[in-house]
DNA sequence: GCCGTTTTCGGCCCGACTGTTTTCAGTCG
């Protein structure tokens, strides 16, 4: 699967005739590499099967960008590309603090071609004798050095299809028994470093050969009879291990961790008189379960532990005492309450939207596209977000067991009050509100003063976290939970795979204190709402219940309750 | 380079914040 290699060709792209001053093209790449690190199918297998013009129905992706996937896909390159790269370092705008203007500066006025030359020309000040540059910002760049370089870990959102992808291919191998992908991505944690994958075999060479050969591996990093690494050309390693198939339950309960997760099982293990490894519970010599998880966990005394809970926090005091959360399942969502449509800045339409949502077996989907006088994101202003309403009620009209909600995400102004009137937002089902500007001041007062408009519905990404770039803003937490129970308002957990905002443990402390949570997945486009089961991930990883969702909820009910 | 609310040509994200050159350039969301 080369979707991401792609992506991040495409960003590049956009950085480098962002750097030589070309107007809107890099805004078009941009939206097209979005779009494309959001697909959940290969886009080698969309070209196969539709040709250019599949490629074309990608949303942000025209006659131009079509032409040159099919170019990578077919030669792995892209000239145009390698052209450009060879006209300023692609790596310098990836630093956070450093832009178009600074990275041209860099290169053309000091000659520096890569980010080792540019510490050492941060070291001996030479940046101080540009125009406009400071002691500062200086520092700023250093800063952004660091953090661009400790920033190794993916999101969870863009390698799940990777990763479910060799597990397809390998399944086709008729000397693979059982496969599961284990590890962090198992377990469903925001961010992961590699792939791991386990598999039961009586042939293990045989699966590796055909693991090493697979056709996007870059290197080889290790290679042996029972498990092997390899690095894939988005730079993602993937780790593979072969057992026996009497193993693979307790394999897979060991390869999938935490760690501390495991050391603790070892230990009720050895209380019992019992061993635990990875290759099975042994009582002496003999081997007493290991070919499935559940017997391993009932060997031990405990309940079944689903992965997302496994971190040893809690889970195993909870599963012996038989008071494990039922956990919200994947299936339970009846739909979607966030969604954004090219009225703002969305990319397809309303109907698009809802044709989707209702093929995912949803009964709803919340259209909240931004609304305000900011103009951030092409927002709606009233007389717009009127035309909308009348639109959506159009739209409305064919579907049927099914209902599109007409939605807002309005923005929180500085002094806490919403950008749209009250009298616009009492014609809405939904309104969602989220803070868009002002992430270095503590946002508390403002969200409670927003949890007092009594059109509220939602607080959208309630902390403004976006992982790997941007911490959250300061807000006390604890307030805003005892504010939105209070009021009967819902906070979002954001399934945008850079947001999980909020996080699984926001979620365990909000619904600890009875707060309701709302599942969205903030999309932008058709492809995007598959980013829902994130979400549920990280409300799972938060121990919330079906109950605890407020849009497992019916169409009725939910309809009565916003 | 993409796309279509009215548009197949002509729009497309603008305001906040930061740091520095003290009046605005650059970055970010």
């Amino acid at each position: 699967m080369k979707n991401l290699e792609l992506a991040k060709i495409l960003y590049e792209i956009a950085d480098i005739l962002e750097i030589q001053d070309v107007q809107w093209k890099p805004r078009a790449y941009r939206k097209a590499a979005q779009s494309i690190e959001s697909l959940n199918e290969d886009i080698e297998i969309i070209y196969e099967k539709g040709r250019l013009k599949a490629l074309d129905n990608i949303p942000g992706v025209g006659k131009g960008i079509s032409k040159k996937i099919a170019e990578f896909i077919e030669t792995g390159k892209i000239k145009e590309y390698e052209k450009l790269r060879k006209k300023f370092p692609v790596e310098f705008m990836k630093i956070p603090e450093v832009g178009p203007k600074t990275a041209k500066k860099l290169y053309e006025k000091l000659k520096i071609k890569n980010i080792k030359q540019l510490k050492e020309a941060l070291k001996k000040h030479k940046l101080r004798k540009l125009y406009g540059f400071g002691e500062k910002k200086e520092k700023n760049i250093l800063e952004g050095i660091k953090f661009y370089g400790s920033n190794k870990r993916f999101l969870l959102g863009y390698i799940l299809p990777i990763a479910r992808d060799i597990e397809g291919k390998l399944k086709t191998l008729k000397e693979v028994k059982k496969i599961s992908i284990s590890g962090s991505l198992r377990r469903m944690k925001e961010t992961i470093r590699d792939i791991d994958i386990l598999v039961s075999s009586n042939s293990s060479r045989k699966v590796i050969d055909f693991f090493t050969k697979l056709d996007n591996v870059k290197k080889i990093i290790a290679k042996g009879s029972t498990k092997s690494s390899v690095r894939l050309k988005d730079n993602i390693q993937v780790d593979i291990r072969v057992i026996p198939d009497k193993s693979f339950g307790s394999a897979l309960q060991y390869f999938t961790g935490n760690k501390s997760h495991n050391i603790a099982l070892r230990k009720i293990a050895i209380r019992k008189d019992l061993k635990l490894s990875e290759y099975g519970v042994f009582k002496g010599k003999k081997q007493v379960a290991g070919s499935t998880e559940e017997g391993v966990y009932k060997k031990l005394g405990l309940k079944y532990i689903e992965p997302e809970l496994r971190t040893d926090g809690g889970e195993i005091q909870a599963s012996l005492k038989g008071k494990l959360p039922n956990l919200v399942k994947y299936s339970d969502l009846k739909g979607d309450f966030h969604v954004h449509t090219n009225w703002s800045d969305g990319s397809s339409s309303i109907e698009e939207m809802a044709k989707s949502a209702k093929k995912f077996g949803y009964q709803y989907l919340g259209i909240c596209d931004h609304a305000g006088r900011l103009k951030i994101a092409t927002c709606l202003d009233e007389k717009r977000l009127l035309k909308q309403i009348k639109e959506i009620e159009k739209v409305n009209k064919k579907f049927s067991n099914f209902e599109i909600l007409k939605g807002a995400e309005v923005d929180i102004l500085s002094d806490g009050k919403l950008a749209t009137s009250d009298k616009i937002l009492k014609k809405l089902d939904i309104v969602s509100a989220s803070i868009h500007f002002g992430f270095k001041k503590d946002n508390t007062d403002r969200i409670l003063k927003a949890l007092e408009n009594k059109y509220l519905n939602i607080i959208c990404h309630p902390t403004g976290r976006l992982i790997n770039q941007r911490n959250p803003y300061k807000v006390d937490l604890r307030k805003v939970y005892k504010k939105a129970k209070e009021n009967n308002k819902f906070l979002e957990i954001n399934s945008y795979p850079n947001r999980l905002d909020l996080s699984d443990v926001n979620v365990k402390e909000a619904i600890s204190e009875n707060v309701k949570i709302a599942i969205s997945t903030d999309s932008h486009n058709v492809n995007q709402l598959r980013f829902i089961e994130l979400g549920i991930a990280v409300a799972r990883r938060g121990w919330a219940r079906k109950k605890d969702i407020v849009n497992t909820y019916n169409l009725k009910d939910i309809k009565k309750i916003l």
